[in-house]
DNA sequence: CGCGACGTTGATTTGCCTCAACGATTGTGG
DNA sequence: CCACAATCGTTGAGGCAAATCAACGTCGCG
């Protein structure tokens, strides 16, 4: 499939547009390829974009002090990668998002926007629904985290998103789970003796 | 400040409304009171309302298997209070909203949202605003679950939330930041030693 | 008063981290 | 085609943050 078509399909799954809004939302996207090691956004920028990742794979990361990363999401296929903190008030980005794959997106610029709802409104619809659904996944992880030990997050990663547990590597699925990749190992290793 | 009023006045900071539209938005509300105690969603039941605190302070939580309670969030004074995830697909709740002060809340039944919206089309563009709010907050608390330790994700709440740590009970404020109150009493008691 | 709700303190245990050494695999230049 | 470095994963010893369990203190309130 065209990835404008993939682009098109996927919001046609929550509002619908005449072929004239699409042809106006096409022409107000910019259509992009990034490398593997390549940055959407870098910590400190401000980010001008929130990307549609067509195909390839994201990963969002925060680096502390002390220099470890923290993977907050990956992003393939179908799935939205942006620091919203910093495109939605265009400060510095308190995030990194970095193809792990060579990776092409659609990005909607944020000087854009508010010209993009006012000929469409639908899109603020389209918007609205989406965020509903992030926060509603946002809010399981966190609970997720509390109550869940490792081994367990573990294996609900694997259920929820097992296409990216066989694509990426296995450091930053521990990053990503809060555990060190060593003690993933084990907890790998233990259920394998386990079955 | 009568409560529609505040209700109105919350919402006039992010979009702008004629009077006859927040005549039409509080026709579609429901203004309701509950006693400390009480139940605005039961895990199990679909909740049917998103609710707009107007005095008073809920709890979110969900209860795991072994009984034991976690602290998603808590509302206050212009927050908002609902199981989004049952909200907005019309299934059963994960999680438990309960009072833990008297409560007086404005509620936005699910069956009107869409007259709601088509009436007033300004208040998707509202409910998209603070969806991205929601999210960018939920976003940073999975990073600090993962990058503070419980001391500092402790001081860090009372920093971010002051009148909150001031008016609910430790325990609860324990499960809120994933630890037990045993160990949040060990840390408070060490803070105090240290100054 | 006595009971229930909340908080504290100490002893012990455990889940996970740190550090360090050691494979396995892949790629790259000579 | 080999050497060797880089990247990723594994394994084990020891340590620490936080949980568990149990006992006790305190306050407000019927």
């Amino acid at each position: 499939m065209e990835s404008a078509k993939q682009l098109l399909n996927y919001i046609s799954k929550h509002v619908n547009l005449t072929e004239k809004e699409e042809l106006v939302l096409l022409s107000k996207v910019n259509h992009r390829k990034y490398l593997k090691g390549q940055y959407l956004v870098q910590q400190g920028d401000v980010c001008k974009y929130t990307s549609f990742v067509i195909s390839g794979c994201t990963k969002m990361f925060y680096m502390d002090n002390e220099g470890q990363e923290h993977i907050a999401m990956f992003s393939i296929k179908d799935w939205w990668s942006s620091d919203l903190g910093s495109f939605i008030t265009q400060t510095p980005a308190d995030y990194n998002i970095q193809c792990i794959e060579n990776t092409e997106v659609f990005q909607f610029p944020h000087h854009t926007q508010e010209e993009l709802f006012k000929e469409i409104p639908k899109l603020e619809r389209f918007f609205r629904i989406i965020l509903e659904k992030a926060l509603v996944a946002s809010q399981k992880r966190i609970i997720r985290n509390f109550s869940l030990t490792a081994k367990e997050r573990y294996l609900n990663f694997k259920n929820l998103y097992p296409t990216i547990e066989q694509r990426v590597p296995q450091y930053m699925i521990a990053s990503y789970l809060g555990i060190t990749k060593e003690f993933l190992s084990k907890i790998k290793s233990k259920l394998i003796l386990e079955q």
